[in-house]
DNA sequence: TTGACAGGCAAGTGACGAATTGCATATCAT
DNA sequence: ATGATATGCAATTCGTCACTTGCCTGTCAA
């Protein structure tokens, strides 16, 4: 389990998570297209996949491999750990 | 307005906001000796300085000078723009 | 005024990471 | 089987960033 900031930390890779909120489940050329036509992000097939390999080494991706098909998900489980470390006591003082 | 991304992406800089939500309000050596004793960070002054500054300018750091001496507070409302991203829309398909 | 204290500026170094390039592997259709 | 499709592995380059070092500026007390 990598470091889940370190994940988020490139503008890449959080597009990368942008497009897998719009439509889950993609492959990797799928997510290739759709960076390069909605994002403007002209990268090569094997730096999304390695953006890939850090964003699921950090829990926010999995994947399901199918044949010679591997499909992506998303899950933001890990992103709700910033939220505990530093928002959540603030909105408690807020609520008073 | 820097990258609030960025900002958090490096350990130095999150114990730094994990001091300042300790306690706020405090100066650039209060912050260097709270690292080294309850973080077990070893940091210059200088270091530290910059990590401020990375803080400061992604706004999640607020200072207020006096005379000689410079007051660090800690502000988390940049981040939440990672829960208005990426969370909350997951948060909405959970409650129906 | 002199020294101590708190902080700032700037250049330099070292290392890590983002991205490319090239080749290799596995799966499916014809 | 053969070519096309979908992905993986590995080495390399290049730029950026974290951190240090050295020196300087401003503030307060004696």
């Amino acid at each position: 389990m990598a470091d889940v900031f370190e994940a988020i930390a490139t503008p890449a890779r959080r597009a990368i998570l942008d497009v897998l909120r719009e439509r889950d489940g993609q492959t990797l050329f799928e997510i290739c297209s759709r960076l390069t036509m909605t994002k403007n992000l002209t990268l090569t097939r094997q730096a999304i996949s390695q953006h890939l390999d850090v964003l699921e080494s950090a829990g926010l991706v999995s994947t399901k491999r199918e044949g010679r098909c591997k499909y992506h998900f998303l899950d933001t489980t890990p992103l709700e750990s910033i939220v505990e470390r530093w928002l959540s006591p603030n909105r408690k003082r807020k609520e008073r």
